[in-house]
DNA sequence: ATAATTAACTATAACGTTATAGCTAACAAA
DNA sequence: TTTGTTAGCTATAACGTTATAGTTAATTAT
């Protein structure tokens, strides 16, 4: 095992000051270039690599970004992760993970540690159960300290700072149109409960397209997913009440909001022999891997988690490295864009 | 703007020395009561946090574990890290993810960053492009600087270090078993490459059960898919050899090494109007989400990525805490487990 | 010849901790 | 009275850096 080697050592073994070693390896002119040479050489034949916690320490500055997600086993939050990882890297940032599982008390422990911890700021996307309580000192808390703070997809006004969405509502509205452009009218909804913005965004556009085209909202034809932990309950709630939903009423499109929903729905209509898209057309949030690979292949609308990474770490690193002012806060929109497949 | 205060800055306030105020916060009773609840009191009422950087200075360590994986946008890595990060979480360490993207440069200079920074040791699985080089210095540099390593799932022999496997070779077998049992003799594989270790195993289980059944292999009953940057490519490869294949002999059932080749090929087969599991079976390994919501649902091989991550989570905490001896090396294998759906 | 400048280096403090050793006053033991 | 002990605190070094302010000795200007 060989231990890295320090400035101290280099400057003991070649009888000159710390000081002289540290300039040197910077090139500074304040040191001979014969000198300069030599620390250098014996630096690189030692492979000398400077100790970055001592330079976090000094320079106040972990080159690290905290992302607290609330699930990474999900398309979507994967391929924001992905990208906030690959344009950190690029700028020298390194990225640390943690995940609330959609609970509160995990998200405001995570916030804690990350905030004592080893980064410069957080990108994080908001736990269902927080949403719900509407409790959100720990990121005011975190904001206060001087760490800056980005949100993406689900976010909240309330609280001052940059922001990364969707035009959710604009986009379900769209989707929507198209499904009454090809004569249905009869459009089933598969959102969540309220709390969560996105959802209730997305049902809004709904109602919008419906209103647009006077047609009378039903109720018995939104369903409202009940959250559990354990997604399997969720699940079978899901397909109990969209199979009775099915056989009560008449239902010519099924507009979901993300695409396990959707993969689940297209089961149930698997399973009542009803073909999709002939009798029941399918849209739905989230282009996944379910929805390539189921069949039919579902049709959907791309929230672009790419972009979303990408620009989350670009509006952090902005403020990081001064690029930005730290009292001026911007919410970039994302369009979504509807990718056709065989199911709609 | 609320900064953090420091033990220097309570020192100042309350008029006695930093190690006073060290001593304190820690309970010491070589500070009287009366000072020591005093300065408690101080330095909850300011919200006292230590600095994490400073600490991990002076003791030589970080609290967190670096994580290089290939891909973030994959179900099996992604259960992975969920439960690395989980089980690290437990155990008070963070985690930082580096994306290798496959690539050899890549992981290199991940590898690099980490060592030279904020981590107390490294879970890795090897990126393909490195496993086909062969070039493991960055690895053995690495565990030569007393910074422990676990490999997981994509392992190599030649390093010394602790590793976490999974019995591919007998999964394999057994699950062609299966078919066999199931009268099912010209079995289809659909393997990758052969340096890419895992895939390798397969496919020896796979020959080893022809073998068991005198079945002669038939080397046109072989597709090695090629590996293509961007996916597309490497899917169309897949498509357009496995449609050769069906249309040129007889086909019987099909085994994939990933659920990614198994969900093509369902959609190959349905192209050509093949029924899944009548005339043609699959089983596939990762049990991921494709084969949950496919049509027909796929059987699988689940790797019980939940369990990998959280032995190699283990083995590297148990290394970091001195639990185990830091020259002594485990290999954990954990059984796979055949999952039956609808598709054999 | 004396002062001013410069080249080439060194000492020190600081980032925020903690562990070790040291100090002082009060009290007890001999 | 002198020595020893203890309680309660402080000073210092160290972790590995870098920036600032010295310190020399040699060179140049006047």
């Amino acid at each position: 095992m060989i231990r890295r080697i320090t400035l101290k050592e280099i400057a003991n073994e070649l009888n000159v000051s710390i000081s002289t070693v540290s300039k040197s390896l910077k090139d500074s002119h304040e040191i001979g270039l014969e000198t300069r040479e030599k620390i250098k050489a014996f630096a690189k034949a030692h492979n000398y690599r400077p100790n970055n916690i001592a330079l976090s320490l000094k320079n106040r500055k972990t080159k690290t970004i905290g992302v607290i997600i609330p699930e990474i086993v999900h398309h979507f939050f994967s391929i924001v992760i992905n990208s906030i990882e690959k344009f950190s890297t690029e700028n020298g940032y390194n990225v640390i993970i943690a995940v609330s599982n959609e609970s509160f008390e995990k998200e405001v422990l995570n916030m804690e540690t990350l905030a004592n911890g080893h980064i410069d700021g957080i990108i994080m996307s908001i736990a269902k159960e927080t949403l719900k309580k509407q409790d959100f000192h720990h990121i005011k808390e975190t904001i206060d300290l001087g760490i800056p703070v980005v949100l993406f997809d689900r976010v909240i006004s309330e609280i001052k700072c940059d922001k990364v969405i969707v035009n959710d509502k604009q986009a379900a509205k769209e989707a929507t149109q198209v499904l009454i452009d090809d004569k249905r009218e009869n459009i089933l909804l598969l959102t969540s409960e309220d709390y969560v913005s996105v959802g209730n965004l997305r049902t809004e556009g709904y109602l919008e397209a419906l209103k647009d085209n006077d047609i009378e909202p039903n109720s018995n034809l939104i369903i409202k997913v009940k959250d559990k932990k354990g997604s399997q309950l969720e699940m079978s709630y899901l397909e109990d009440e969209l199979e009775k939903a099915i056989k009560s009423q008449k239902v010519d499109a099924i507009l979901g909001v993300n695409e396990i929903y959707a993969g689940s729905a297209l089961k149930v209509l698997k399973k009542n022999n009803i073909s999709v898209p002939k009798e029941i057309s399918i849209i739905s949030f989230t282009d996944g891997v379910i929805s390539r690979y189921s069949s039919p292949s579902l049709s959907t609308i791309s929230q672009h988690g790419e972009i979303m990474g990408e620009r989350s770490a670009e509006l952090l690193i902005n403020k990081l490295t001064g690029k930005t002012s730290s009292n001026e806060f911007k919410t970039e929109i994302i369009n979504c864009s509807l990718i056709k497949r065989e199911s709609s």
